[in-house]
DNA sequence: TTATCGTAGATATATTTTATCTCCGATAGT
DNA sequence: ACTATCGGAGATAAAATATATCTACGATAA
C-alpha cells in the first residue's frame, strides 16, 4: 500500500506552474531538467494531468504545459486520482463467496445482493482520506511555501524557469 | 496504491474467530479449507496477526489460533497495520533535493530542515483514514454481521469449524 | 511416542512500479 | 513552405511487490 511517486513529482510540478502567467507555459523538457528525471517519464505523469483537466498543453515550438483552472480549484486528491486512478485502495475480492460450505452455482441472497460490510468500511475509510485531499488546494499550497520557504529560492526557481523568454 | 488480499482474509478469519470459547481454537487448516486457500498462504498472515498481538496460538495437537485481546480492542486499522506493515503510504523521495539549482552538498535549511509540506499534508491524509479505521472494532463489525446476515448461514459456519468437537 | 499444529524459508509466478528510449504527428515561429 | 520543437503513444526493461504454494522443522498436547 503505497502511493506512487508520480504523485510527489507532479505536485511538485504543478507548484512550479502556478507562478507561470496565462499566456506562457512551461516545456516538459525544462520541468525534467529542473528535477533530474527523464521526458518520457515525466511527460507521463502530465499526460495523466491533462486527461483529468488540471493542465492543458501548448503544442509546438515555444510550447509546453500551464494549468487549466485556478490554484484554488486544484486539491491534492485530483492529483492523486489522475495519477493514481480512480479504482479504490481496497477491491474486494469477494472471499466469502468460496466459504466451504456454499453452493457456487446458488449463493444466498446475503452473499450476492447484500455488500460486504468490510468492503463498506474500507470504502468509508477511502473517502475519509478523499475528504481531506480534496480539502488541501493548490492555492492553499502555494501560499504555505511562499510564506515558509526562503524567498531567495522561490525567486531563482521562477528564474530558471523563465531564463529562456 | 492498493490493499493487499491479506487484509480481507484476515478480517474475515478473525470474524470466524469471535464465536471461538476462550478454552479453544480454530486451525490453520480449518481456516484455510473454509475459504478454498493454502494453509501455508493463510500463516503468512496469521504469522502477522500473532506478532502484532491480534491472535495468540496454541500448538500441538488440536492446537490453533484464536483472539489475544476482546473483540472491542481489535480495530480495523490494527489489522491494516499487522498485514501492510507499518510504513506510511507516502513516502516522500525528497524530490526536491534533486533540483538543478541547488548544489548537492551544500543544500540550504528550507530543503533538509524544514519538513516537505506535500509529505505532511500526505501523512494527515493517512491520518485520517486511520482514525476512521481505528473506530471500526471486531466487536461491531461481529455485531452488524449478526443483525444483518442471515442466522442460518451462522450457525452452519459456527457448526462447520466446531465439527470435530 | 506420535500425530498435529504453528513457524520459517525457499520457490515460482504475476502484477505493478519505476524509468528510459524511440518514433510519430502536430504546430508555432521563421 | 520549412523546420525545429513540443506533446503523445508505445515498446522496452529492470526492480520491487504481491500472490500463492510446497517443503522441512520444531514444539507440544494427547
Amino acid at each position: 500500500m503505497q502511493f506512487s511517486v508520480g504523485v510527489e513529482y507532479s505536485l511538485h510540478c504543478l507548484l512550479y506552474l502556478v507562478d507561470v502567467q496565462d499566456d506562457r507555459t512551461i516545456g516538459i523538457k525544462d520541468l525534467a531538467a529542473y528535477q533530474g528525471v527523464s521526458e518520457s517519464y515525466l511527460s507521463k505523469f502530465f499526460t495523466k494531468l491533462k486527461k483529468r483537466g488540471i493542465v492543458e498543453s501548448v503544442p509546438g515550438a515555444k510550447g509546453g504545459y500551464r494549468l487549466a483552472r485556478p490554484t484554488s480549484e486544484i486539491s491534492f486528491w485530483d492529483v492523486v486520482e489522475a495519477i493514481e486512478g480512480s479504482e479504490p485502495f481496497f477491491k474486494c475480492s469477494e472471499v466469502r463467496q468460496n466459504e466451504i460450505i456454499l453452493d457456487k452455482n446458488h449463493l444466498p441472497d446475503s452473499h450476492t445482493k447484500s455488500p460486504c460490510l468490510i468492503h463498506l468500511v474500507m470504502l468509508e475509510a477511502e473517502a475519509q482520506m478523499k475528504k481531506y485531499l480534496q480539502s488541501k488546494t493548490l492555492e492553499w499550497l502555494a501560499s504555505e511555501v511562499s510564506s515558509k520557504v526562503d524567498g531567495t529560492h522561490l525567486r531563482a526557481t521562477r528564474d530558471w524557469f523563465s531564463r529562456n523568454l
